[in-house]
DNA sequence: TTGAAAGCGCTAACAG
DNA sequence: CTGTTAGCGCTTTCAA
C-alpha cells in the first residue's frame, strides 16, 4: 500500500490546491517523478521521449495538476520571493505606484512580490524584515514615500537590498531615487522655452533632497540660459495648497511673469489665489507644478503643466537593481529621470 | 559525517538567508530537532525541560538562527500566505488603501501578503491566480478600484475567494462592499442637519453602484427627514472636476442652498464655479462630497466635509471574510460603513 | 531515455 | 521530558 492512500492523521484543513502532486501524474503518466519534473520544467538537457512527454502532458491536464512552488523552492534552495517593505503604501497614491513597479517588473522576472507596511513603526519593521528573511526572500526593496535620507534597519543587511526613493549615506547600499534636480531644470526650461525670463520659484520650507535639488535645477536651467539667478524670486511655503495660496501675492508683486511650484498641490493652491487676483493662467501667469498628482494636475482649470515624479519606474529599477540586472551602474544613488508632462498652464 | 559537512553539489547562489537550519541549532544545543522545533514554537503542551530550553534559546541567539517558513509550509500542508489580485494599484490613492488594510489584518493572524497586479487584464489576472495557487496560498482576495460587478475567473474558484469592492451577483462568492446607500444618507443628512431643505444631489451619469446607492440614500435621507424629494434637484454630471465645474450654473439656479457631490472632485469642480458665481461656501451654498479623496479635500478652501470610502477596511473585512474570523454574516455582500467627514464646507 | 534515491528544513507522531 | 523517524512535494545526481 503506497503511502498516498492512507489518510493524512491531521490533515483536515480546507481545500488547499487541487492536492494533485507530482507522484500522481508521475502514476497516471506511467513514469517517474523524475521524469515529470522534467518535462514539467522543459529542462534544457533532459532527453526525454516524446511518447513518455506527451503521456505527462496529458497527464499534467487531466488532473489539473499545479507545481507546488514551495516545495520547488525548498529543494532548490532559493526562491523566487522579493520582498517589498514600505513606510507608508496608505497616504498617498505613490507608494501604490511604487508597488506597482516593482511587481511588474518582479513579474517580469519570474519573482512575485511580498509586501509589508510598517507605517514607519521601527518595530513593525523588524518584524517585516525577519517574516520576509523567513521566507527566503531573494532580496528586500527598502521604500519610502518621499523621497529622502533613512537610516538602515539592521537587520537589513542581513540579505541583498536596494533602497528605494530614499538612501543611506554611508550604508553602501544601492539606492534607486528621483532626479530631483534634472527634474528641477525640466520644469524650469518649461517656462524658459515659453519666454519667461522672470520666473518665480516657491519652494518648500522642508529640507530635502527636493528642497535642495530642485532648487538647484531651478538655478542650472535659468544660468544656462543666461538669466541671473535672483534670490528675490524664490518664495518659501509649506508643501500644499495652503502653502501656495499664502505664496500668491508675493509671486505677484515680484513681478514674475511665471512660476515653478514646489508640487502640485502647491500650485494648486496658487491657481485659487492667482484667480482671486484676477490673473488668468497662462496668459498672466504660467505655472509649473512638480509630482504629476493626477487627481490634481489633470483637472485644474488649466490642467497643469507638470514633472513627473516616476514612481513606478522607481520601483521596477529597484528589482532590476535588485536582480543585477542592470548594467554598469554609478558609484552613490542611481536618479532616475524626472519626465515633463506639458498641460495648459505654461 | 554528517550530511551537513559536504559542501552541497551545485550550492553557490547568493548569501540566501543565514543558511543555518535547525539541525546546527540541535547540535549546539545538545538536543534533538524536535526538541528545537517545541521551544522555537514554544508548542503548547511540550513539555522540554527549563535547561534544554535555555540552551536551545542560547544557541538560536548564537547562530542567528530563523526559522525557513517555507519548509514549515511544507511539512505543514498549509502556508500563511494571502493572495490579493488587483485590477489597479497605480490609479488611485484608493487601491492601496486596500492593500493596506488587507496587509495590516491578514499580518494581525500571522498571514503575509501576497500582491499581484493585473491592470484588469484577463491573461495577467489568470497568470497571478495561478501563481498564487501554485504558492499555496490560504485564499485570494480579488479587488477592484473602484465598486462595480464583475465576473469571475474561472481560476478564482479553486481556492477561498473574497471579492473585495466589487461583487459578481451569481457566484455564490463572499464579497465586501461600501455601503453606498448609506454613505449617500449620511451626507444628506449632514446637510439637512445644518437646516438645509433645498439639496441638490450632482450624481454621476456613469451606471454603478454608487450612482444608484448614493441616491437611494440621499432619496431615504430627504423622506427621513420629512423633504420631499424634487428629480429637478439632481443633476448628470462626470464625476470628475470638469462635471462638477459644468454643472455649477444649473445647480445654482435651482435655488438650492447645498449640494451633495457625488464625490470629491465634483466638488472641487463646483468649488471652481460657486467662486466665480461670486458665491462662498458654506455661507452661499453648502457642499458636502464623497470620496474623501485626501488631496483634495482635506485641502480645498475651505477643506470640504465629506463622506470616506473605507478602502482600509474593505481590505481589512476581506481578509477577516477570508480567514473566516467574521460573526455570523448575512447573505449577499457584505456591507462596510462609509463614515462622515465633517470639514468646513457645510 | 528513464528511474531510484537522497535530500531541502521542518513538523508530528510515537517510542523510550 | 526528549529523541527517532517518517514524511511534505519537488529537484537532482547517479545508475541503469
Amino acid at each position: 500500500m503506497s503511502t498516498t492512500d492512507q489518510p493524512k492523521p491531521g490533515a483536515d484543513h480546507p481545500k488547499n490546491t487541487s492536492g494533485i502532486t507530482m507522484r500522481d501524474v508521475a502514476k497516471a503518466a506511467g513514469v517517474s517523478v523524475a521524469t515529470v519534473s522534467h518535462v514539467v520544467n522543459d529542462k534544457p538537457g533532459s532527453r526525454i521521449g516524446e511518447d513518455a512527454k506527451r503521456r505527462v502532458h496529458e497527464a499534467v491536464a487531466e488532473l489539473g495538476y499545479r507545481p507546488n512552488a514551495l516545495a520547488k523552492t525548498l529543494s532548490q534552495g532559493h526562491s523566487r520571493f522579493i520582498g517589498l517593505v514600505a513606510d507608508a503604501i496608505a497616504t498617498t497614491p505613490f507608494a501604490g505606484q511604487i508597488i506597482h513597479g516593482a511587481q511588474d517588473e518582479a513579474w517580469r522576472h519570474g519573482y512575485v512580490l511580498l509586501v509589508a507596511n510598517t507605517d514607519g513603526n521601527t518595530a513593525a519593521e523588524e518584524e517585516a524584515i525577519a517574516m520576509m528573511l523567513e521566507h527566503q526572500v531573494r532580496g528586500i526593496l527598502y521604500s519610502t514615500w518621499f523621497h529622502h535620507e533613512i537610516t538602515v534597519p539592521d537587520a537589513l543587511l542581513q540579505t541583498d537590498t536596494v533602497l528605494v526613493d530614499c538612501y543611506a549615506a554611508g550604508s553602501g547600499l544601492p539606492a534607486v531615487v528621483p532626479d530631483e534636480e534634472q527634474g528641477g531644470r525640466t520644469a524650469t526650461e518649461a517656462l524658459l522655452a515659453a519666454g519667461h525670463r522672470r520666473i518665480a520659484f516657491v519652494n518648500t520650507t522642508t529640507p530635502s533632497p527636493a528642497q535642495t535639488g530642485r532648487l538647484a535645477g531651478y538655478r542650472s536651467a535659468l544660468q544656462a540660459a543666461g538669466v541671473a539667478f535672483d534670490d528675490a524670486l524664490v518664495f518659501p511655503a509649506s508643501p500644499e495648497q495652503e502653502g501656495g495660496y499664502a505664496a500668491t501675492a508675493e509671486v505677484v508683486d515680484s513681478g514674475a511673469t511665471a512660476v515653478f511650484c514646489h508640487n502640485d498641490r502647491v500650485a494648486m493652491g496658487l491657481y485659487d489665489g492667482l484667480r482671486e487676483h484676477g490673473l488668468r493662467i497662462p496668459d498672466d501667469m504660467a505655472v509649473m507644478g512638480f509630482d504629476n498628482q493626477d487627481v490634481i494636475a489633470a483637472h485644474l482649470r488649466p490642467p497643469l503643466s507638470t514633472v513627473a515624479l516616476p514612481h513606478y519606474e522607481l520601483g521596477a529599477a529597484g528589482v532590476r537593481r535588485l536582480l543585477g540586472l542592470d548594467a554598469a551602474l554609478p558609484a552613490g544613488p542611481q536618479l532616475i529621470a524626472c519626465p515633463a508632462v506639458p498641460r495648459h498652464s505654461v
